[in-house]
Order: C-alpha cells, then structure tokens, then sequence
DNA sequence: CGCCCAGTTGAGGACACTCAATAGCGGTGG
DNA sequence: CCACCGCTATTGAGTGTCCTCAACTGGGCG
C-alpha cells in the first residue's frame, strides 16, 4: 500500500475534497463545507482481475466507488451456472444495497485492475441527515443501474445470438470514440449474453474473418461500428 | 369517478393517512406530523387492462404508487419486439425516474384492473428535505425494482424454456399460499421470458396435460409448486 | 349465425447446445 | 533454451430445442 492510500485511510475528508474523479462520484456536487462531516475513514482498495469485493450473501454495512477499472456483478443459478447481470465502470457505485438491506446481493469481482474507495454507510446516513442532496445523487447512481439492468435484459437477453454479441460488443466499445473496445474471456461473455462460450466464440472468430473486428494488442480490439450496429439490428 | 377518489384528488394530506396501503406504500413510516407536509393534491387513477399510466420518452414529474392491480413495464427492440422487464404488483412504485430524469424509461401498460397514487415529485422533494427518512422508503422501492430486475435477468432469460416458464409460474403463484395463480396472455408470457408465443403456448398445454397446473376460472390456474420447482432447477 | 381474436397444434428447418478434438499461448522447470 | 504443462480459444460433428409459417379450434360478441 503506497503512501497515497495509507493517507486517505485517515483522511476521507481530504480524500474526497480533491478526488480525482470527484465530478462523477458519489460526492459530487456536495458542498466543500460538507466534508466537514466525513469523520470517519474512507478506505481505498486495489484488485487485481478475478479478485472479489465481496461475495452474495455476504453481510456488510459498506458501500464502494469504482474509481478505474471494469467489475461484473454475478449471480448464480440453481443449476450452478452464473450469470452476468452488470458491468460496472469509472464512476459507477456498488454495493447500494447496504443501505436499505443486511447483505450483498451479489459477487462483485474485478475484470481488470481496479481502484475502489469503500465508504461505510454510518457516513452516508449521517450525511444524508445533513445533506439531502446526497440523496438525489444516490438515487442517480440507482437509477442508473436500473436503467443498465434493463439494457442488458432486452438488448443481451433477447433476440438470436449474433445479435446479443453484436450488441455487447457495442456497448462495450460504447464509452471509446475511437471504436476500441476490451474484449474479455468468452465465457464471461458468455455468461453476459446468456449464451454458452462456443457459440460466443464462433461469432467473434465469424466478426473478425469477416473483418467488423481487427486486433489491437491484448485482448484490444477495434471495431466496425456501422457493420454491427446493423447487425443488432437485425439487418443483417 | 366515485365520490372517494374525487375526495382523494384534493386531499392528499388526509387521503394518505389513512390509505389502505399506507403500511406497505411509499409513505410508511411517516410521522403523523409529516402529513402536514403534503399541500399538493395526490390524485389518485384507475385503469383497466391495456390502458397506458405513462408512454416510454415522455416527460413527466409525478411518480405512482400501485395500491391493487398488476401492471407491465415494457421496452421495444429496434426490430418492433416487446420486452417486458418487470412487473409491479400492490404497493410497487411507478416511475421512480422522474425523480432523477426528465422522461419516463418504460411504457407502463395495466393488466388487470389497478388503482394507482399520483405524486408530484414536488411533493416528495419538499417532504424530503424535512424527512431524511423519506428517502429511506425511495431507496428500498429502487432496491426492490432493482433486485426484481436481477431476477428477470437470471430466472426468466436463461436457461431452457420449459425452465424459464416454470419458474415464471412460480413467481406468480409466489404471493399467494394457496398454489393459486393468474395467467396472462401468450403473448405478454412470451414477452417475459423472451420466448415465442407457440412455444410458451405448448409448454403450459403440455404442463396441464401432466397435471401440474389446473383450471380454477377465468385465467386462473392451480398449481403443483414441488414439481414445478423441480423443473425450475433442472430436475426434469 | 358468423366474425374475430386468442390459444393450440403440426411440420419443417434454422439455430444454438453438447461433446470432443485441436490449436495457440504463457509460464515453469529441467 | 527448449520441452512440457495447463488453460483458453477455436473448430467440427451431431443432436435437440426453439422458431417460423400455417392450419385449426373454441369462446365472446355483435
């Protein structure tokens, strides 16, 4: 642990104030006089990918903040398969369910390397008191996962399997301008489009014969946006 | 209209209170003293099946409470298919992004008759700001949309077909003890589970001709839950 | 009575799954 | 440095499931 992080243990209230990705966190658009209330510690973590955050079921009273890098929350099924139900990103929030419940609902584990602040819900409620405002922000992050959730039910949970793959690649390259998107391993893929890893793996090996998809390095990839934007929707 | 709803419309203050639905509505846990609060007027909406409460993409700043009734949230493909995402049953929240956006993210269509809450967000917003505690409730209907989404994801989208509709069933027969249950059209079954409305059509045929669901009235069906569960796992 | 709509059933084919074999790639140890 | 191992991705063959298209049924309602 370097000396940045040992320094925001101590210190959430500076931490935070100088965050760099304070614009799109949870914190943002509190007032500076607010983090006068943050008392307690804010801790930070790294994962390294396939590292857990924490497990279903788990009890837990913390909720986290994706500062950099690629989680997916996983559920399982009797059968013991798992399906991906989200992807979360720079920004996005986890663990909300500690606010109004016991436990996580979820595994949340790391594709990539990832950087988290973990904020206790004792801080939050407190602020919340103070504060309202965090609440609007809070409800944003829940909507916004409520609106991602329902993405991925209608765009990778319907439709026959070139459609649902074209579609993730999509959304994945999403956030690049530059068409470049992060592939991951296809059973992870798979298990995001309800599919099983073959198939995954025979549309991709298709996508890049037919050349919608050109590699750029490990696991990089550039893509045809037009072609598969086509192809999601079905008219190809 | 009867004489109780036009009563209702102009007095939220009074109505609320002592609504049917308060234990389980969005206001429960209120102070007597917070009713105080409520100056707008809440109105208050029946529907029958296939009436729309709101249209997907259109604004709005009032957000629903389901007091009786089953309604769907649907969104459509780029190819003109439905989805539905979710359904609200009694004491579900209705539109909860317009706390958040401009517009509303679904059509929400009625499939049995319903009587619904009208609230102006305005009105929540001012309540909130004297009664953190108010967003305590808002949280809890985000995290059960939400978890309800999940289950959408996982149960009804993956898997076989014969699995996917038993354990639709399940769901549905899930408030009542008694094994009862109502069915809905092929079409909006198919729509949940993201299957055709032949195959569902068979698989419940064939699922009666076994004898793990039976006539009991218009729609309404009973049914054999240690079974039907054994198929939802992959036992059969 | 006949229309209309929803549900059911059938036949055929496309699609995705299963099982199995092969290829590629990085790491480890001799 | 190379041989080997383990893991993931790819590819193939065969099968089963689900979709498509189409016909038929039955109840509700004008």
């Amino acid at each position: 642990m370097n000396l940045i992080s040992l320094h925001a243990i101590w210190l959430g209230e500076t931490q935070c104030r100088y965050c760099a990705v304070r614009s799109s966190a949870l914190f943002a658009g509190l007032e500076e006089s607010d983090f006068r209330h943050i008392h307690q510690p804010i801790n930070e973590r790294t994962l390294v990918p396939s590292d857990a955050l924490y497990r279903m079921n788990e009890p837990g009273n913390t909720l986290f903040t994706l500062r950099s890098g690629v989680m997916k929350l996983v559920q399982y099924l009797p059968d013991g398969n798992q399906r991906i139900v989200r992807l979360l990103r720079d920004g996005d929030a986890l663990g909300l369910e500690t606010l109004v419940g016991p436990s996580y609902q979820h595994d949340a584990i790391a594709l990539t390397d990832c950087e988290i602040c973990a904020i206790p819900v004792e801080v939050i409620n407190r602020l919340g008191r103070e504060q309202p405002r965090l609440y609007q922000e809070l409800m944003t992050r829940w909507q916004r996962a409520l609106s991602e959730a329902d993405v991925w039910l209608t765009q990778f949970s319907t439709g026959p399997a070139r459609q649902r793959v074209a579609r993730l690649l999509l959304h994945l390259a999403c956030p690049a301008q530059d068409s470049h998107l992060l592939l991951f391993g296809r059973e992870d893929m798979g298990a995001m489009v309800g599919l099983t890893t073959e198939t995954v793996s025979r549309i991709i090996a298709e996508l890049r014969r037919q050349g919608l998809l050109r590699d750029r390095g490990v696991n990089l990839h550039e893509c045809n946006r037009e072609q598969l934007r086509r192809i999601a929707d079905g008219e190809a």
